[in-house]
DNA sequence: CCAATAAAGGACAAAATTGTCCGAATAATA
DNA sequence: TATTATTCGGACAATTTTGTCCTTTATTGG
């Protein structure tokens, strides 16, 4: 469904809104280990997320990512996919064709135009913060 | 969402079913013409689809590859789409986590679980027949 | 049997994605 | 100011996916 850099963005994400909440930062290192993935690549990752503005960075000692406490509800699985991926997931056709569209839509299109409606639908109302909830009651896992 | 693989497969299958209809038999030619593939790639994925039995083909002169008429409301997008990426689609972690499961699930299983669930149905319940109507009718297109 | 036609499939090539290495930039602190 | 910790970012490497080429195999018809 997402790409690898996507999959490790929101793990990531999730993990330094996790730590925000307690007023930590978190250092490449850190997520790497809470979320089991390759360093380099995740660094790239936080960059990018860094650019858009949906993770804060610092260097130096002390450093380190972090999220705004009071942007934790406001961040949604959207706006991680888009910034790692961009929007053609809700974009692009299912069947790859460049030209689809209603007026001349693929075979699938009325078929694939649900799922991916309740994709978006569902990406954009999920914050971090209720997924971190469940993290912190033990429910669910990073790795 | 889907691989270019699975892709060119599902037109591909399609464009066959079309001409399946009117007993013709079609070339590899021809079908990467309708579909406007790669043609190299495009047999590779059409010798999958044979081996699977999805589609049947056969060598020389005025051979290339057809579907039974019969079983033209038979097969769905699900069995092309696991003959040719196979069943990850439904299986996989959405998240990426190989231990992701019911008991000890990624912090995004519970939202993504009926996105998958409802592509499965549709998958499942969409068979070639239904897909070739829209096509017949001029309504969709294969390029 | 021979020639022509078409798919099968192995080997290779290109492109995209994923992943690594390392020096530069920056910030804290002793 | 020197040292250390940390992200940034460029260059590269490995892997996977996509795509190509060419020989072999099978089938048809003359």
């Amino acid at each position: 469904m997402f790409s690898k850099a996507c999959e490790y963005g929101i793990k990531a994400t999730l993990f330094i809104a996790h730590r925000s909440e307690k007023n930590q930062r978190v250092s490449l290192k850190s997520i790497t280990e809470a979320i089991n993935s390759p360093e380099a690549f995740t660094a790239k990752i936080l960059q990018k997320l860094a650019r858009n503005k949906i993770v804060h960075s610092s260097k130096g000692p002390g450093g380190g990512f972090r999220i705004e406490k009071d942007e934790i509800d406001q961040i949604t699985l959207s706006d991680i996919v888009i910034a790692i991926d961009g929007d053609q997931i809700y974009t692009s056709c299912g069947l790859g064709m460049e030209e689809c569209s209603e007026e001349a839509p693929c075979p699938a299109h009325e078929k694939f135009k649900p799922i991916k409606e309740s994709l978006r639908i569902t990406l954009e109302s999920t914050n971090l913060k209720e997924l971190m909830e469940d993290i912190n009651k033990g429910l669910t896992f990073l790795k």
